[in-house]
DNA sequence: CGCCGCGTTGAGGCAGCTCAATCTACGTGG
DNA sequence: CCACGTAGATTGAGCTGCCTCAACGCGGCG
Protein backbone atom coordinates (compact mmCIF):
# COMPACT_ATOMS: atom_id res chain seq x y z
CA UNK A 1 0.00 0.00 0.00
CA UNK A 2 0.97 3.45 -0.84
CA UNK A 3 0.25 6.29 1.58
CA UNK A 4 -1.86 8.94 -0.74
CA UNK A 5 -1.83 12.28 0.52
CA UNK A 6 -3.84 13.83 -2.37
CA UNK A 7 -7.08 13.50 -0.93
CA UNK A 8 -8.28 17.17 1.01
CA UNK A 9 -10.66 17.01 3.79
CA UNK A 10 -13.60 18.27 1.38
CA UNK A 11 -12.73 15.11 -0.73
CA UNK A 12 -13.07 12.52 2.05
CA UNK A 13 -16.15 14.75 3.94
CA UNK A 14 -17.65 13.59 0.30
CA UNK A 15 -16.99 10.45 0.59
CA UNK A 16 -18.32 9.95 3.84
CA UNK A 17 -21.59 11.74 2.48
CA UNK A 18 -22.58 9.05 0.28
CA UNK A 19 -21.30 6.14 2.36
CA UNK A 20 -23.50 3.13 3.36
CA UNK A 21 -24.16 3.72 6.72
CA UNK A 22 -23.36 7.07 7.24
CA UNK A 23 -27.04 8.45 6.03
CA UNK A 24 -28.38 10.54 8.74
CA UNK A 25 -25.16 11.70 10.24
CA UNK A 26 -24.57 16.09 10.49
CA UNK A 27 -21.81 17.36 8.42
CA UNK A 28 -19.88 18.64 11.61
CA UNK A 29 -19.95 14.75 12.59
CA UNK A 30 -18.53 14.01 9.18
CA UNK A 31 -15.89 16.47 9.29
CA UNK A 32 -14.83 15.67 12.49
CA UNK A 33 -14.49 11.53 11.42
CA UNK A 34 -12.58 12.96 7.72
CA UNK A 35 -10.16 14.58 10.29
CA UNK A 36 -9.41 11.37 11.65
CA UNK A 37 -9.02 9.28 8.24
CA UNK A 38 -6.01 8.52 6.46
CA UNK A 39 -5.99 7.24 2.92
CA UNK A 40 -3.90 4.25 0.83
CA UNK A 41 -3.71 3.33 -2.73
CA UNK A 42 -3.58 -0.49 -4.11
CA UNK A 43 -2.76 -2.12 -7.50
CA UNK A 44 -4.20 -4.38 -8.86
CA UNK A 45 -4.12 -7.55 -6.91
CA UNK A 46 -2.87 -6.30 -4.10
CA UNK A 47 -4.08 -7.13 -0.17
CA UNK A 48 -5.88 -4.88 1.56
CA UNK A 49 -6.14 -6.88 4.67
CA UNK A 50 -5.39 -10.75 5.39
CA UNK A 51 -8.21 -13.24 7.25
CA UNK A 52 -7.10 -13.75 10.83
CA UNK A 53 -5.66 -9.80 10.83
CA UNK A 54 -7.23 -8.34 13.81
CA UNK A 55 -9.33 -5.38 12.33
CA UNK A 56 -7.36 -2.37 13.25
CA UNK A 57 -9.56 -0.09 11.35
CA UNK A 58 -12.97 0.79 9.57
CA UNK A 59 -12.28 1.04 5.82
CA UNK A 60 -14.71 2.82 3.13
CA UNK A 61 -13.92 1.73 -0.68
CA UNK A 62 -13.11 5.49 -2.32
CA UNK A 63 -11.81 4.65 -5.58
CA UNK A 64 -11.96 1.15 -7.48
CA UNK A 65 -13.04 -2.16 -6.63
CA UNK A 66 -12.53 -4.27 -3.51
CA UNK A 67 -13.36 -7.97 -3.49
CA UNK A 68 -14.16 -9.38 -0.21
CA UNK A 69 -13.45 -12.73 0.18
CA UNK A 70 -14.04 -15.85 2.49
CA UNK A 71 -11.08 -18.77 2.66
CA UNK A 72 -11.15 -21.74 3.56
CA UNK A 73 -8.27 -24.38 4.50
CA UNK A 74 -8.42 -26.04 1.05
CA UNK A 75 -7.56 -23.30 -0.69
CA UNK A 76 -11.33 -22.52 -1.98
CA UNK A 77 -12.88 -19.36 -1.85
CA UNK A 78 -16.13 -17.37 -2.26
CA UNK A 79 -16.33 -13.94 -2.79
CA UNK A 80 -18.69 -12.38 -0.70
CA UNK A 81 -18.55 -8.57 -1.31
CA UNK A 82 -17.40 -6.51 -4.10
CA UNK A 83 -16.86 -2.65 -2.68
CA UNK A 84 -17.08 -0.02 -4.77
CA UNK A 85 -17.18 3.85 -3.90
CA UNK A 86 -18.66 4.46 -0.39
CA UNK A 87 -19.18 0.62 0.38
CA UNK A 88 -17.19 -0.53 3.51
CA UNK A 89 -15.06 -3.50 3.93
CA UNK A 90 -15.65 -4.32 7.49
CA UNK A 91 -18.72 -3.59 9.25
CA UNK A 92 -18.23 -5.65 12.46
CA UNK A 93 -14.65 -6.06 13.24
CA UNK A 94 -14.33 -2.26 14.35
CA UNK A 95 -17.23 -2.80 16.75
CA UNK A 96 -15.40 -6.16 18.26
CA UNK A 97 -12.03 -5.25 16.98
CA UNK A 98 -11.57 -9.78 16.20
CA UNK A 99 -10.28 -10.63 13.43
CA UNK A 100 -12.78 -12.24 10.87
CA UNK A 101 -12.30 -15.24 8.18
CA UNK A 102 -12.48 -12.41 5.68
CA UNK A 103 -9.89 -11.31 3.33
CA UNK A 104 -9.76 -8.10 0.90
CA UNK A 105 -8.05 -7.32 -2.03
CA UNK A 106 -8.05 -4.70 -4.78
CA UNK A 107 -9.91 -6.08 -7.83
CA UNK A 108 -8.80 -2.82 -9.97
CA UNK A 109 -6.09 -0.12 -8.80
CA UNK A 110 -8.25 1.56 -5.73
CA UNK A 111 -8.67 3.80 -2.78
CA UNK A 112 -9.30 2.98 0.54
CA UNK A 113 -9.92 5.70 3.37
CA UNK A 114 -9.28 4.12 6.75
CA UNK A 115 -10.56 5.36 10.24
CA UNK A 116 -8.76 3.84 13.29
CA UNK A 117 -10.77 1.75 15.50
CA UNK A 118 -11.10 3.77 18.26
CA UNK A 119 -11.71 6.97 16.73
CA UNK A 120 -14.63 5.14 14.62
CA UNK A 121 -16.02 3.63 17.80
CA UNK A 122 -16.44 6.94 20.01
CA UNK A 123 -17.41 8.59 16.65
CA UNK A 124 -20.17 5.52 16.64
CA UNK A 125 -21.17 6.12 19.95
CA UNK A 126 -21.64 9.82 19.50
CA UNK A 127 -24.08 9.03 16.23
CA UNK A 128 -26.18 5.52 17.59
CA UNK A 129 -28.04 5.90 14.42
CA UNK A 130 -24.57 4.86 12.43
CA UNK A 131 -25.05 1.47 14.54
CA UNK A 132 -28.58 1.13 13.82
CA UNK A 133 -27.41 1.46 10.04
CA UNK A 134 -24.48 -1.22 10.42
CA UNK A 135 -27.33 -3.33 11.94
CA UNK A 136 -29.64 -3.18 9.53
CA UNK A 137 -26.53 -3.60 6.48
CA UNK A 138 -25.62 -7.10 8.62
CA UNK A 139 -29.23 -8.11 8.00
CA UNK A 140 -29.17 -7.86 4.45
CA UNK A 141 -25.82 -9.54 4.42
CA UNK A 142 -27.00 -12.11 6.31
CA UNK A 143 -30.36 -13.03 4.03
CA UNK A 144 -28.08 -12.90 1.46
CA UNK A 145 -26.07 -15.42 2.68
CA UNK A 146 -29.03 -17.51 4.02
CA UNK A 147 -30.16 -17.59 0.38
CA UNK A 148 -27.19 -18.44 -0.74
CA UNK A 149 -26.80 -21.57 1.21
CA UNK A 150 -30.62 -22.44 0.41
CA UNK A 151 -29.74 -21.67 -3.65
CA UNK A 152 -26.71 -24.11 -3.31
CA UNK A 153 -29.23 -26.55 -1.85
CA UNK A 154 -31.26 -26.45 -4.58
CA UNK A 155 -31.04 -24.69 -7.47
CA UNK A 156 -28.87 -26.00 -9.99
CA UNK A 157 -25.43 -24.35 -11.03
CA UNK A 158 -26.74 -22.26 -14.08
CA UNK A 159 -29.46 -20.76 -12.09
CA UNK A 160 -27.29 -19.49 -9.73
CA UNK A 161 -25.38 -18.21 -12.41
CA UNK A 162 -28.23 -16.28 -13.29
CA UNK A 163 -28.70 -14.68 -10.02
CA UNK A 164 -25.26 -13.58 -10.07
CA UNK A 165 -25.30 -11.87 -13.22
CA UNK A 166 -28.72 -10.38 -12.60
CA UNK A 167 -26.99 -9.02 -9.23
CA UNK A 168 -24.35 -8.02 -11.30
CA UNK A 169 -25.98 -6.41 -13.88
CA UNK A 170 -27.79 -4.50 -11.31
CA UNK A 171 -24.26 -3.39 -9.80
CA UNK A 172 -22.22 -2.53 -12.93
CA UNK A 173 -24.85 -2.13 -15.96
CA UNK A 174 -24.80 -4.52 -19.18
CA UNK A 175 -20.80 -4.46 -19.07
CA UNK A 176 -19.30 -6.84 -16.96
CA UNK A 177 -15.79 -7.79 -16.47
CA UNK A 178 -15.05 -10.70 -14.82
CA UNK A 179 -13.11 -14.06 -15.81
CA UNK A 180 -14.77 -17.16 -14.99
CA UNK A 181 -13.12 -17.86 -12.22
CA UNK A 182 -13.98 -14.80 -10.56
CA UNK A 183 -18.00 -15.48 -11.32
CA UNK A 184 -17.51 -19.32 -10.14
CA UNK A 185 -16.23 -17.70 -7.11
CA UNK A 186 -19.59 -15.61 -6.53
CA UNK A 187 -22.37 -18.63 -7.78
CA UNK A 188 -20.25 -21.31 -5.52
CA UNK A 189 -19.38 -23.57 -8.77
CA UNK A 190 -16.00 -23.95 -10.63
CA UNK A 191 -14.83 -22.24 -13.53
CA UNK A 192 -15.37 -24.91 -16.09
CA UNK A 193 -19.58 -25.26 -15.11
CA UNK A 194 -19.42 -21.06 -15.59
CA UNK A 195 -17.90 -21.50 -18.50
CA UNK A 196 -20.69 -24.18 -19.73
CA UNK A 197 -22.97 -22.16 -18.34
CA UNK A 198 -22.70 -19.33 -20.20
CA UNK A 199 -22.15 -21.07 -23.39
CA UNK A 200 -25.62 -21.37 -23.16
CA UNK A 201 -26.93 -18.53 -22.35
CA UNK A 202 -24.36 -17.57 -25.77
CA UNK A 203 -26.15 -19.68 -27.50
CA UNK A 204 -29.53 -18.42 -26.66
CA UNK A 205 -28.57 -14.63 -27.31
CA UNK A 206 -28.75 -13.25 -23.87
CA UNK A 207 -25.19 -12.38 -23.12
CA UNK A 208 -22.13 -12.10 -25.62
CA UNK A 209 -18.53 -12.61 -24.79
CA UNK A 210 -14.85 -11.88 -24.68
CA UNK A 211 -11.97 -11.99 -23.17
CA UNK A 212 -12.56 -10.93 -19.83
CA UNK A 213 -15.52 -9.44 -20.94
CA UNK A 214 -18.86 -10.23 -20.76
CA UNK A 215 -22.43 -8.31 -21.82
CA UNK A 216 -25.71 -8.96 -20.87
CA UNK A 217 -27.82 -8.36 -23.90
CA UNK A 218 -31.17 -9.19 -22.75
CA UNK A 219 -31.79 -8.14 -19.30
CA UNK A 220 -35.16 -8.41 -18.72
CA UNK A 221 -34.97 -12.66 -19.25
CA UNK A 222 -32.65 -12.59 -16.51
CA UNK A 223 -34.74 -10.61 -14.46
CA UNK A 224 -37.52 -13.07 -14.96
CA UNK A 225 -35.53 -15.86 -13.77
CA UNK A 226 -34.38 -14.57 -10.33
CA UNK A 227 -36.80 -13.48 -7.59
CA UNK A 228 -34.23 -12.05 -5.40
CA UNK A 229 -30.73 -10.91 -5.89
CA UNK A 230 -27.48 -11.31 -3.95
CA UNK A 231 -26.21 -8.92 -1.26
CA UNK A 232 -22.77 -8.73 -3.17
CA UNK B 1 -50.23 -18.55 21.00
CA UNK B 2 -51.22 -18.26 25.16
CA UNK B 3 -50.83 -15.39 27.19
CA UNK B 4 -48.78 -16.17 30.37
CA UNK B 5 -49.14 -14.43 33.28
CA UNK B 6 -47.18 -16.37 35.49
CA UNK B 7 -44.16 -15.14 35.18
CA UNK B 8 -43.19 -11.96 37.23
CA UNK B 9 -40.89 -9.12 37.26
CA UNK B 10 -38.38 -10.79 39.35
CA UNK B 11 -37.96 -13.50 36.87
CA UNK B 12 -38.55 -11.44 33.95
CA UNK B 13 -35.39 -9.63 34.95
CA UNK B 14 -33.57 -12.79 35.69
CA UNK B 15 -34.04 -13.79 31.64
CA UNK B 16 -32.63 -9.87 30.78
CA UNK B 17 -29.90 -10.86 32.89
CA UNK B 18 -28.65 -13.87 31.16
CA UNK B 19 -29.59 -13.15 27.93
CA UNK B 20 -27.65 -13.21 24.79
CA UNK B 21 -26.49 -9.27 24.14
CA UNK B 22 -27.20 -8.00 27.64
CA UNK B 23 -24.38 -8.48 28.86
CA UNK B 24 -22.80 -4.95 30.21
CA UNK B 25 -26.18 -3.78 31.01
CA UNK B 26 -26.75 -2.25 34.65
CA UNK B 27 -29.88 -3.74 36.35
CA UNK B 28 -31.55 -0.52 36.53
CA UNK B 29 -32.21 -0.67 32.91
CA UNK B 30 -32.53 -4.48 32.96
CA UNK B 31 -35.69 -3.78 35.74
CA UNK B 32 -37.07 -0.87 32.95
CA UNK B 33 -37.14 -2.72 30.13
CA UNK B 34 -38.50 -6.17 32.27
CA UNK B 35 -41.41 -3.75 33.20
CA UNK B 36 -42.10 -3.70 29.15
CA UNK B 37 -42.39 -6.81 28.81
CA UNK B 38 -45.07 -9.49 28.29
CA UNK B 39 -44.90 -13.35 27.86
CA UNK B 40 -46.16 -15.76 25.88
CA UNK B 41 -46.70 -19.68 25.88
CA UNK B 42 -46.24 -21.61 22.84
CA UNK B 43 -47.18 -25.45 22.29
CA UNK B 44 -44.85 -27.66 20.22
CA UNK B 45 -45.27 -27.21 17.02
CA UNK B 46 -46.48 -23.99 17.28
CA UNK B 47 -45.73 -21.18 15.14
CA UNK B 48 -44.50 -18.08 17.11
CA UNK B 49 -43.51 -15.56 13.93
CA UNK B 50 -43.90 -16.34 9.96
CA UNK B 51 -42.18 -15.26 7.44
CA UNK B 52 -42.81 -11.56 5.72
CA UNK B 53 -44.11 -11.01 9.05
CA UNK B 54 -42.96 -6.88 9.53
CA UNK B 55 -41.43 -7.26 13.08
CA UNK B 56 -43.07 -5.58 15.73
CA UNK B 57 -41.37 -6.76 18.35
CA UNK B 58 -38.28 -8.07 19.82
CA UNK B 59 -38.24 -12.00 21.07
CA UNK B 60 -35.93 -14.09 23.65
CA UNK B 61 -36.62 -17.17 24.70
CA UNK B 62 -37.48 -17.71 28.41
CA UNK B 63 -38.46 -21.97 28.45
CA UNK B 64 -38.23 -24.36 25.93
CA UNK B 65 -36.55 -24.17 22.60
CA UNK B 66 -37.32 -22.35 19.14
CA UNK B 67 -36.49 -23.00 15.93
CA UNK B 68 -36.14 -20.01 13.74
CA UNK B 69 -35.56 -21.37 9.61
CA UNK B 70 -35.18 -19.69 6.52
CA UNK B 71 -38.23 -21.56 3.94
CA UNK B 72 -37.80 -21.25 -0.08
CA UNK B 73 -40.62 -21.01 -2.67
CA UNK B 74 -40.14 -24.49 -3.15
CA UNK B 75 -40.72 -25.66 0.44
CA UNK B 76 -37.58 -26.23 1.38
CA UNK B 77 -36.08 -25.35 4.62
CA UNK B 78 -33.20 -25.08 6.29
CA UNK B 79 -32.62 -24.11 10.20
CA UNK B 80 -30.69 -20.68 10.74
CA UNK B 81 -31.09 -20.81 14.88
CA UNK B 82 -31.99 -23.59 17.75
CA UNK B 83 -32.66 -21.12 20.08
CA UNK B 84 -32.94 -21.60 23.95
CA UNK B 85 -32.84 -19.98 27.46
CA UNK B 86 -31.54 -16.51 27.03
CA UNK B 87 -31.58 -16.43 23.11
CA UNK B 88 -33.14 -13.69 21.18
CA UNK B 89 -35.17 -14.65 18.21
CA UNK B 90 -34.81 -11.81 15.89
CA UNK B 91 -31.91 -9.27 15.97
CA UNK B 92 -32.08 -6.97 12.93
CA UNK B 93 -36.06 -7.17 13.18
CA UNK B 94 -36.66 -4.89 16.01
CA UNK B 95 -34.28 -2.00 14.68
CA UNK B 96 -35.52 -2.06 10.76
CA UNK B 97 -39.00 -2.94 11.59
CA UNK B 98 -39.12 -4.83 8.60
CA UNK B 99 -39.77 -8.61 7.85
CA UNK B 100 -37.04 -10.97 7.56
CA UNK B 101 -37.22 -14.33 5.65
CA UNK B 102 -37.39 -16.02 8.55
CA UNK B 103 -39.85 -18.25 11.00
CA UNK B 104 -39.97 -19.59 14.05
CA UNK B 105 -41.68 -22.00 15.64
CA UNK B 106 -41.72 -23.58 19.49
CA UNK B 107 -39.66 -27.59 18.96
CA UNK B 108 -40.79 -27.93 22.90
CA UNK B 109 -43.22 -26.19 24.72
CA UNK B 110 -41.86 -22.49 25.12
CA UNK B 111 -42.14 -19.35 26.85
CA UNK B 112 -41.22 -16.64 25.17
CA UNK B 113 -40.88 -13.24 26.14
CA UNK B 114 -41.61 -9.60 23.63
CA UNK B 115 -40.64 -5.91 24.07
CA UNK B 116 -42.36 -4.05 21.44
CA UNK B 117 -40.47 -2.54 19.33
CA UNK B 118 -40.27 1.32 20.60
CA UNK B 119 -39.74 0.18 23.87
CA UNK B 120 -36.84 -1.98 22.58
CA UNK B 121 -35.54 1.02 20.45
CA UNK B 122 -35.59 3.59 23.00
CA UNK B 123 -33.85 1.16 25.39
CA UNK B 124 -31.06 0.61 23.21
CA UNK B 125 -30.48 4.48 22.41
CA UNK B 126 -30.10 4.93 26.45
CA UNK B 127 -27.44 1.48 26.10
CA UNK B 128 -25.58 1.43 23.16
CA UNK B 129 -23.32 -1.87 23.79
CA UNK B 130 -26.58 -2.99 23.51
CA UNK B 131 -25.90 -2.23 19.70
CA UNK B 132 -22.28 -3.15 19.44
CA UNK B 133 -23.63 -6.95 21.53
CA UNK B 134 -25.73 -7.09 18.62
CA UNK B 135 -23.40 -6.23 16.34
CA UNK B 136 -21.18 -8.59 17.48
CA UNK B 137 -23.61 -11.27 17.56
CA UNK B 138 -24.96 -10.07 14.35
CA UNK B 139 -20.79 -10.99 12.68
CA UNK B 140 -21.00 -14.29 14.19
CA UNK B 141 -24.05 -15.41 12.54
CA UNK B 142 -22.83 -13.76 8.87
CA UNK B 143 -19.11 -16.24 9.26
CA UNK B 144 -21.57 -19.26 10.53
CA UNK B 145 -23.80 -18.63 6.96
CA UNK B 146 -21.00 -17.73 5.23
CA UNK B 147 -18.93 -21.01 6.68
CA UNK B 148 -21.84 -23.28 5.74
CA UNK B 149 -21.80 -21.99 2.13
CA UNK B 150 -18.44 -22.74 1.87
CA UNK B 151 -18.89 -26.44 3.63
CA UNK B 152 -21.79 -26.48 1.11
CA UNK B 153 -19.38 -26.61 -1.64
CA UNK B 154 -16.72 -28.42 -0.93
CA UNK B 155 -17.41 -30.60 2.03
CA UNK B 156 -19.39 -34.21 1.86
CA UNK B 157 -22.60 -34.84 3.54
CA UNK B 158 -21.32 -37.07 5.71
CA UNK B 159 -19.12 -34.35 6.90
CA UNK B 160 -21.37 -31.51 7.17
CA UNK B 161 -23.49 -33.82 9.38
CA UNK B 162 -20.36 -34.21 11.45
CA UNK B 163 -20.31 -30.76 12.17
CA UNK B 164 -23.85 -29.94 12.98
CA UNK B 165 -23.84 -33.40 15.47
CA UNK B 166 -20.45 -31.54 17.05
CA UNK B 167 -22.52 -28.53 17.56
CA UNK B 168 -25.46 -29.78 18.56
CA UNK B 169 -23.31 -32.00 21.50
CA UNK B 170 -21.75 -28.97 22.45
CA UNK B 171 -24.86 -26.90 22.70
CA UNK B 172 -27.06 -29.86 24.37
CA UNK B 173 -25.01 -32.62 25.31
CA UNK B 174 -24.27 -36.26 24.57
CA UNK B 175 -28.42 -36.66 24.22
CA UNK B 176 -30.27 -34.94 20.93
CA UNK B 177 -33.71 -35.45 20.38
CA UNK B 178 -34.05 -34.82 16.85
CA UNK B 179 -35.19 -36.45 13.63
CA UNK B 180 -33.65 -37.50 10.45
CA UNK B 181 -35.57 -34.17 8.83
CA UNK B 182 -34.43 -32.12 11.48
CA UNK B 183 -30.79 -32.84 11.08
CA UNK B 184 -31.08 -32.90 7.47
CA UNK B 185 -32.42 -29.32 7.56
CA UNK B 186 -29.46 -28.38 9.67
CA UNK B 187 -26.73 -29.97 7.41
CA UNK B 188 -28.16 -28.61 3.75
CA UNK B 189 -29.36 -32.41 2.78
CA UNK B 190 -32.04 -34.66 2.63
CA UNK B 191 -33.39 -36.74 5.58
CA UNK B 192 -32.32 -40.58 3.47
CA UNK B 193 -28.63 -38.85 3.39
CA UNK B 194 -28.42 -38.33 6.92
CA UNK B 195 -30.00 -41.93 7.75
CA UNK B 196 -27.18 -43.22 5.02
CA UNK B 197 -24.43 -41.41 7.14
CA UNK B 198 -25.57 -42.07 10.62
CA UNK B 199 -25.89 -45.92 9.65
CA UNK B 200 -22.17 -45.53 8.71
CA UNK B 201 -21.36 -43.52 12.22
CA UNK B 202 -23.47 -46.43 13.93
CA UNK B 203 -21.73 -49.18 12.48
CA UNK B 204 -18.36 -47.28 13.82
CA UNK B 205 -19.55 -46.70 17.27
CA UNK B 206 -19.27 -42.96 17.70
CA UNK B 207 -23.16 -42.58 18.17
CA UNK B 208 -26.50 -45.06 19.31
CA UNK B 209 -29.94 -44.07 18.03
CA UNK B 210 -33.40 -44.57 19.40
CA UNK B 211 -36.75 -43.39 17.26
CA UNK B 212 -36.25 -39.33 17.46
CA UNK B 213 -33.29 -39.70 19.78
CA UNK B 214 -29.71 -39.96 19.44
CA UNK B 215 -26.15 -40.24 21.64
CA UNK B 216 -23.09 -39.08 21.22
CA UNK B 217 -20.69 -42.18 22.06
CA UNK B 218 -17.76 -40.38 21.50
CA UNK B 219 -17.17 -36.98 21.14
CA UNK B 220 -13.82 -36.89 20.76
CA UNK B 221 -13.73 -38.08 17.37
CA UNK B 222 -16.32 -35.67 16.24
CA UNK B 223 -14.29 -32.90 17.82
CA UNK B 224 -11.14 -33.84 15.53
CA UNK B 225 -13.29 -33.78 12.16
CA UNK B 226 -14.65 -29.95 13.06
CA UNK B 227 -12.52 -27.30 13.03
CA UNK B 228 -15.06 -24.67 13.72
CA UNK B 229 -18.39 -24.99 15.27
CA UNK B 230 -21.54 -23.39 13.64
CA UNK B 231 -23.54 -21.17 14.71
CA UNK B 232 -26.86 -22.39 15.50
C1' DC C 1 9.72 -15.16 -28.36
C1' DG C 2 8.14 -17.91 -24.76
C1' DC C 3 5.37 -18.35 -20.79
C1' DC C 4 1.22 -18.07 -18.26
C1' DG C 5 -3.49 -17.70 -17.48
C1' DC C 6 -7.86 -17.86 -19.54
C1' DG C 7 -11.52 -19.81 -22.65
C1' DT C 8 -13.49 -23.88 -24.54
C1' DT C 9 -14.85 -28.48 -25.02
C1' DG C 10 -14.80 -33.54 -24.23
C1' DA C 11 -14.90 -37.76 -21.45
C1' DG C 12 -15.51 -40.10 -17.22
C1' DG C 13 -16.90 -40.96 -12.67
C1' DC C 14 -19.30 -40.54 -8.49
C1' DA C 15 -21.82 -38.29 -4.60
C1' DG C 16 -26.06 -37.67 -3.40
C1' DC C 17 -30.84 -36.80 -4.70
C1' DT C 18 -35.26 -39.10 -5.91
C1' DC C 19 -38.49 -42.61 -5.74
C1' DA C 20 -40.12 -46.50 -3.59
C1' DA C 21 -40.95 -50.36 -0.45
C1' DT C 22 -41.00 -52.05 4.23
C1' DC C 23 -40.86 -51.96 9.13
C1' DT C 24 -41.50 -50.01 13.60
C1' DA C 25 -42.87 -46.82 17.29
C1' DC C 26 -46.45 -44.19 19.00
C1' DG C 27 -50.80 -41.88 19.59
C1' DT C 28 -55.82 -42.02 18.99
C1' DG C 29 -60.36 -43.36 18.97
C1' DG C 30 -63.65 -46.84 19.21
C1' DC D 1 -57.40 -53.22 24.90
C1' DC D 2 -56.98 -53.49 20.13
C1' DA D 3 -57.27 -51.63 15.34
C1' DC D 4 -55.67 -48.21 12.75
C1' DG D 5 -53.31 -44.18 10.97
C1' DT D 6 -49.37 -41.36 10.93
C1' DA D 7 -44.64 -40.30 11.01
C1' DG D 8 -40.20 -41.64 11.34
C1' DA D 9 -36.28 -45.16 10.32
C1' DT D 10 -34.07 -48.03 7.08
C1' DT D 11 -32.46 -49.73 2.87
C1' DG D 12 -32.27 -50.53 -2.16
C1' DA D 13 -32.04 -49.09 -7.05
C1' DG D 14 -31.45 -45.81 -10.50
C1' DC D 15 -30.34 -41.54 -12.46
C1' DT D 16 -27.98 -37.25 -13.22
C1' DG D 17 -25.74 -32.87 -12.32
C1' DC D 18 -21.54 -31.39 -11.88
C1' DC D 19 -16.89 -31.92 -10.43
C1' DT D 20 -12.40 -33.54 -12.11
C1' DC D 21 -8.97 -34.24 -15.31
C1' DA D 22 -7.26 -33.36 -19.67
C1' DA D 23 -6.20 -31.37 -24.09
C1' DC D 24 -5.77 -27.45 -27.05
C1' DG D 25 -6.14 -22.64 -28.85
C1' DC D 26 -5.51 -17.94 -27.92
C1' DG D 27 -4.18 -13.42 -26.12
C1' DG D 28 -1.36 -10.61 -23.32
C1' DC D 29 2.85 -9.56 -20.99
C1' DG D 30 7.60 -9.55 -19.71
Amino acid sequence: MAKDLEMDLEERVNLFRCAMGFQGIPDSELEKIAHEASVGSFETGEAIFFEEDPCKSYCVVAEGLVRVSVGSSSGNRMTYLLAGRGEPLNLVGPFTGLPRLLSAEAVSKAKVVFVKRDAFLSFAFRNPQVMINVISILGKALDSANGRVMDMMEKPVEERLLKVLYTLYRKFGVTLCFTSRELAELAGTTPESVLRAIGRLRGLGIVSTARGRLVIKQSNLLAESCENILWI
